[in-house]
RNA sequence: CGGGGCGUAGCGCAGCCCGGUAGCGCACCUGCUUUGGGAGCAGGGGGUCCCAGGUUCGAAUCCUGGUGCCCCGACCA
């Protein structure tokens, strides 16, 4: 028993930790705060970004690649944004190293030092609406609906693997409109293929809604966010639109010409979703055993392992069913190694989240059949070679299903009405999960219960019934009730 | 930035209190036997004991200073 796992229900930090570890996810780096995305999870995130991409392509959006470093003057110019992000920023300040004139190693040569210093991206609104200035003058240019795959540094106080890293890797669409009704449907729009995406890839159930002014972007008018909910009772922002209204515009002075020659400010917006995502992932499906991942997003949705080693037989065999597997289009790993037992490989396996794992020994082939164990539910079943395409290819759409409708299930079992200040208060700390409660809307109310509480205010989802009632906290009327709940 | 913990083989750790020249498990290499849920036996390789200074005949161990990482909070995707 060379890789336990600490149980979800004995120390759910460490056991995600544990996951991110022995699932061959990650690896911490010699630089604090950063991590090494191994093959494994890498593989994870490249589907993920493919998914996404297609969605965004199939939405209008092209790609593009902005630099790595802005001006720090950049920063200055919008206010809240500089507000929001300069106690994050990595800052160069030289361009060269020489060798230590007092022995040992390198030092930063004094004599190298930038005119401005660069600012390594926290994210890219600044640089971009600098260029979108020199590419925007008519109406006719717009809209510009662009995105960039990037890495971005925030020198965050505290980090965890993939949920806040300092260098993590991510999208941020930045797009530029004529009007404000555009801008907002955008905004609106890729709210809604971040949903899509979560649930149909993720197989991650979410709440899509408006963050408060005080959870709002830096710099932005309207933030639009999805949030998930982990298995110990905590949320998730899986993904944020941003509606920055003409804040941008007007900081870097980026206008058009309308139809009637009058110069407007652009309406803007951005979007992003990143490697955080694979925490998301990590918490909403798996388990003691290990890493589960839905077949969607799995590198490798099935694994063939020959019991208790490759033969010339069951190689044969093995290749049969995956082509027959392939020709469905499943993606397919026939275990050749011969220095590990099955049980090994089974718990492997199962470490790293393969949906599908295939048992063929000569017991089977035999018998004409294969043995199918299921990652999601644990399940064995005996099925005759001749049909297991058909059964792996419907089964692997049914774990997906599967997967979705249990984070769902529990979920909607964490979305909690309260009504007073104690139940709000019990709820949080002894079941978890959203508490749907009345806000009077004000942000003093909202820091005081977090105060108390280290709840926030998650969003206003924007399925928010209209309801007469009154502020948890002060009692002030209140017409629709909003989400509250500790988060990541 | 506060609080706590830890730096000893690739990984996880013991040894430190009480100073005598480094050990255990896993992993790795070789061989044999095994193989339907994490194999067994035998042999073997691998170490600036985080760094610097001090005390001492002698330091992983004691003292001083530094440094790094992890965990828990406040801040954030």
């Amino acid at each position: 028993m060379a890789k336990e796992i600490t149980p979800r229900s004995e120390d759910y930090s460490q056991w995600y930790l544990d996951i991110v570890q022995k699932a061959r996810l990650a690896d911490n780096s010699p630089v604090r705060g950063c991590m090494v995305i191994k093959p494994h999870g890498y593989a994870i995130w490249e589907r993920m970004r493919d998914a996404l991409d297609a969605m965004f392509k199939a939405t209008g959006h092209v790609n593009a690649y902005f630099p790595l470093f802005i001006p720090k003057s950049f920063l200055s110019k919008e206010a809240a944004h500089v507000e929001g992000f300069a106690k994050e920023c990595a800052v160069v300040t030289h361009y060269r190293l020489k060798n230590d004139p007092n022995g040992g190693g390198v030092i930063v040569d004094p004599e190298a030092k930038l005119e401005e210093e660069l600012i390594v991206r926290p994210t890219s609104e600044t640089i971009i609406w600098n260029t979108y200035r020199d590419w925007i003058q008519s109406y006719r240019d717009l809209p510009i609906l662009i995105n960039q795959w990037a890495n971005v540094v925030r020198w965050e106080m505290r980090t965890r693997p993939f949920l806040r890293t300092t260098e993590f890797l991510w999208q941020e669409g930045h797009t530029a409109h004529a009007t404000a009704e555009e801008a907002v449907a955008e905004t609106e729009q890729m709210l809604e293929v971040y949903a899509r995406f979560a649930e149909e890839f993720m197989a991650m159930p979410v709440i899509k809604g408006i963050k408060t002014a005080n959870e709002r972007f830096a710099g932005a008018v309207e933030t639009y966010c999805i949030e998930a909910l982990m298995q110990d009772g905590k949320a998730l922002q899986a993904g944020t639109s941003h509606f920055l209204g003409q804040n941008f515009a007007k900081a870097f002075d980026v206008q058009f010409l309308n139809k009637e020659n009058q110069q407007e400010y652009v309406w803007a917006t951005s979007w992003g979703a990143s490697t955080r995502l694979i925490g998301g992932l990590i918490m909403t499906h798996s388990d003691d055993d290990g890493l589960v991942i839905p077949p969607k997003l799995a590198e490798i949705q099935v694994v063939i392992v020959p019991i208790p080693k490759p033969s010339p037989e069951l190689t044969e065999a093995a290749d049969k069913i995956a082509a027959a597997l392939r020709a469905k289009g499943v993606r397919v790993k026939i275990d050749n190694d011969d220095q590990n037992r099955p049980g090994f490989k089974f718990a492997e396996y199962e470490m790293i989240g393969i949906p599908v794992r295939l048992g063929l020994g000569m017991r089977d082939l035999a018998a004409g059949q294969v043995e199918v164990a299921r990652r999601d539910t644990k399940e064995k079943t005996s099925v005759p070679v001749d049909t297991i395409a058909d059964y792996v290819a419907n089964l692997l759409d049914e774990i997906q299903q599967n997967l979705f409708d249990r984070a769902k299930a529990y979920r909607d079992e964490h979305i909690t009405p309260a009504d007073t200040w104690e139940e709000l208060v019990d709820i949080l700390e002894n079941k978890g999960g959203f508490v749907s409660a009345h806000w009077d809307g004000t942000t003093e109310t909202e820091v005081a219960i977090k105060e108390k509480t280290k709840a926030t205010i998650r969003c206003i989802p924007l399925d928010a019934k209209e309801e007469d009632g009154k502020c948890i906290l002060t009692g002030s009327p209140s017409k629709r009730r909003v989400l509250f709940a500790k988060a990541y």
